[in-house]
DNA sequence: TATAAAGTTCAAATCCATTTGAACCTTATA
DNA sequence: TATAAGGTTCAAATGGATTTGAACTTTATA
């Protein structure tokens, strides 16, 4: 995996070269944690710098940090902010943007969640319901029908789990973890 | 997304080519579901066609259906053993190797999600571990030493739900469906 | 309202994951 | 045990995803 080794910090109040390698190890280690889920690894490390950063980050500040194209930053950017994971601060300075990061981490993946998987959760119940109606016509065995039906129940179930994900969004990491142990215990 | 348009049915005992299209419509629905999802699309349609197949397809049968070069048929069908996704049937039919599908679609996905994303997780918790002792030695604010400890708690949430996970191999998805209605009444 | 700094767009370039295919290895059977 | 069919490997080719950069649009302020 790419390592992106230089990531200049001049946009930390902190900076001090040689302290700051921890900030560009969290850019790149979530760089690539993003890219390994589906992102792009860049989603990732704007992300992560401006959740670590103590201001809000001007554009071009992180354009300069990140060594990206004035094209690709804005791209980025607005993706992350339509995703709810990236906030335009309200006062800009001059005519630049100001960004902050969304700090919510259980509230940010559940919304990135629910705007992938959910229109396609969608489309695939429905794609799957229409070939389950084709494959009883046709000659297809019980067993095959029933397999078909067993993707549509599944399919079903994540929906549900979408569901039930977007209730946790107000609730913390502890709680959470809390919630689990109760699960886990049920099993 | 691509459509791979032609999946000749001759594995098929019922083939009979205009009634069989809900098999390739399958196949290339679960190849774009699993693509979509971080996986190789052809692991979806290899797997696909082995879950829907009525008895064990050899390996030449899978090539020419999907058309797959012999390399690629090889490494896929592999790594789908591997991760517990296929297996070999005994009976080999000569030389040639037959497969089936593993039929437990809630035990396939727990097994690959604990096989991709533990191995992941626990690096990814070494390495913010590493890195907050680091922040904490640099002159980082507590709030940024925080947000670290945020991502640890959160990717140690998220092994966690791995394990319970683990818990739900041997159920069905019926009984998780009422498991998730509980778990959406206590939110 | 002129202008210059910031933001957008998209075709071309680049990068990267996947696939191919030919040479090689393994294994069943003649 | 020789051989032919099946399986593996990996360097090169392919093709899709991402990024760039230059032309364009928008917006704050002089």
């Amino acid at each position: 995996m790419k390592t992106h080794s230089k990531t200049s910090n001049d946009h930390l109040k902190t900076s001090n070269d040689s302290q700051s390698d921890w900030f560009d190890e969290s850019v790149s280690l979530v760089g690539e944690v993003i890219g390994f889920w589906g992102f792009k690894e860049n989603h990732g490390r704007i992300w992560a710098l401006l959740y670590l950063s103590t201001e809000p980050v001007s554009t071009s500040a992180i354009r300069t940090s990140l060594t990206l194209s004035k094209g690709a930053t804005s791209m980025l950017l607005n993706e992350l902010e339509e995703w709810g994971v990236v906030t335009q601060h309200i006062e800009q300075s001059g005519r630049e943007r100001l960004y902050t990061a969304n700090q919510n981490l259980i509230a940010m993946i559940v919304r990135v969640m629910e705007l992938r998987e959910s229109d396609m959760l969608n489309q695939m119940i429905d794609r799957l319901q229409r070939v389950q109606v084709e494959a009883t016509e046709a000659n297809a065995t019980n067993l095959q029908v029933q397999s078909l039906q067993e993707m549509v129940d599944l399919a079903t179930m994540v929906k549900q789990l979408v569901l039930v994900g977007q209730k946790m969004q107000k609730r913390n990491i502890r709680e959470l973890s809390t919630l689990l142990r109760a699960l886990d215990a049920m099993l």
